[in-house]
DNA sequence: CTGAAAGCGCTTACAG
DNA sequence: CTGAAAGCGCTTACAG
């Protein structure tokens, strides 16, 4: 009665709802554990966003956003697949056999977003322990890994080029010394259209979110727009560094944002933006992690998601003087 | 070697770095389903929020934020206990089977903000399973729960207060029909301080977001003032329908929130409010919850936060005339 | 102190 | 079609 859905017996639906009832009654829960240990799996994947120092180093930099939350249960509920939520620190020997335990816990793991600059032994771990392993928007240089991630190259030279076409010239880079990866991405593909419109990017005209130096150096290099590498920071920018220094957005600059987020996901609805839908990115991702673990293979390792045009108030045009 | 924390027994350095060694070679992960199948439990708690369609109804109402998520992974971590995301929605009877089988993953659950309106079975479930039980922000009425809140009462009643203090009469309050429980406490609070301040809190002072009409209202009822169920709504109604009716805050109309989010997350960080951090709760939620499944007993099964004073730039002190 | 056995609760393959 | 047995990988209690 209670694995129905496998067993093709016939049973009466008088005994049906007897044995389920007393299954209610006495609080029967089937044990995940003796059904995983027998299975030799236990449809569960693991989520591993940034270790916890980074949660808490900023109170905007949250490890594992909402959307990206919504998007992963989405595809786990459909597919009926269980979520844990892994950490992936390690200080002693104590928390390393911890850790090796949470593996122990999983078919598979989604790696979201995570900072792969620091030591990786517990990605090792996972990769030797056989579990197939889905990298989401960050993710490592070597050929092997599958990973599903923006084209940040491409978003980058798209934010410039929207600028570049509304008449600007002097277009600067707003960034953060967070997301090396993704950020350092989006940089060299404004760099590149720059480049490729005859302007040379200089490195001056990389700002990095210190409100009083950023507002100075628009103002030296004469700065006309700026091509800001996620939308909190062009957010920020606007109602911070621009109020602070009376620059208007955009009369006195304009803004793009190189984004993945939502636009009605917290601020910035109406900043233009080069957009690339978070939500997409980690429906498939998971969706590919999920096959994997049932022991499909995936025709394609990398994939990238190109960013689309989305105009908004934060542009001027420039007339050519 | 691999489970050293809990034998006295004396290994030689050499021969426990080759067995180390060894695991890792061979990529050895402990298995997590024989290991809480022998042991009876699993280290783990599961976090059950709202169930999807809540989820995907509007894209603000996010059923786990990200500073609850923190929170209970903190403590978490401390503990060493590992997080599941639960869902809890039922469909068919495959649903349900899936269900009980989330159930028998974890030792126990926290339930975070979930509305709990709906049909509970699934709450029965864990219940007769003989579970812990741990309720954060929203909770039964029954008696024998154990819950983690905010007083909401005395936040609505606070925020209220807040207003009288600075000369108001003429008070409403803005609400929305998500979280009854949560909100219905809120608004009880803000009508008791009416009365006790000799003022008859009408149903006609109650908004529930509908702009166009929100903003008719505190003009035909010469309102001075709002109390905001939460902090979001505090801000959408300056961004949006003070905005469109050509209110200015504080100037037309004053607000003060009853909120636990921290004043940093998303907007509103110079809003008056009524505030209760959501962080506290949580943690001291979390940290209960992994006592119960230790087998601890609770001195008190009912926790409520009280909301403190938070002056901000949305009020404004009216002299009588 | 060391090593072998029992058993946690399931599922599956097999015997009756 | 039904029922009993084997075994998943651990941990713990017990025998040697």
């Amino acid at each position: 009665v209670l694995n129905k859905q496998e067993t093709p017996v016939v049973i009466s639906e008088a005994t049906r709802k007897k044995v389920l009832e007393a299954a209610r009654t006495l609080g029967y829960v089937p044990s995940a554990a003796a059904r995983a240990l027998r299975k030799g799996a236990c449809r569960t994947i693991g989520i591993l966003g940034n270790a916890p120092e980074i949660f808490l180093d900023s109170l905007r930099t949250v490890g594992l956003d909402t959307e990206m939350m919504r998007a992963l249960m989405m595809e786990a509920l459909h597919a009926q697949v269980h979520v844990l939520l892994l950490t992936g620190v390690v200080e002693d020997d104590h928390s390393y056999n911890n850790q090796l335990a949470e593996i122990g816990m999983v078919d598979g793991l989604v790696v979201y977003n995570r900072d792969l600059s620091a030591g990786g032994w517990f990605l090792d771990a996972i990769q030797n322990s056989g579990r197939p392993l889905v990298y989401l928007m960050e993710y490592p240089q070597e050929p092997a890994v599958c990973y599903f991630a923006p084209d940040d190259v491409q978003g980058g030279r798209l934010a410039a080029e929207m600028l570049l076409a509304a008449g600007h010239k002097r277009i600067g880079f707003l960034t953060e010394n967070i997301y090396p990866g993704i950020f350092g991405r989006r940089r060299a593909g404004w760099a590149e259209a720059l480049r490729q419109a005859g302007i040379m990017p200089a490195d001056a005209w990389v700002l990095t979110q210190q409100t009083q130096l950023d507002a100075r150096i628009v103002q030296s290099e004469r700065l006309t727009a700026l091509v800001c590498a996620n939308q909190w920071l062009a957010f920020n920018f606007r109602a911070k560094t621009a109020k602070a220094s009376g620059l208007a957005v955009p009369d006195d600059i304009s803004l793009v944002a190189v984004t993945c987020e939502s636009p009605n996901s917290r601020h910035s609805a109406d900043l233009a933006r080069a957009y690339s839908p978070l939500t997409d990115i980690v429906a498939a991702g998971t969706k590919a992690l999920i096959e994997l673990v049932s022991g499909k293979e995936l025709a394609e390792q990398r994939h990238l998601f190109p960013f689309i045009e989305q105009p908004g108030v934060s542009v001027k045009a420039l007339v050519e003087s």
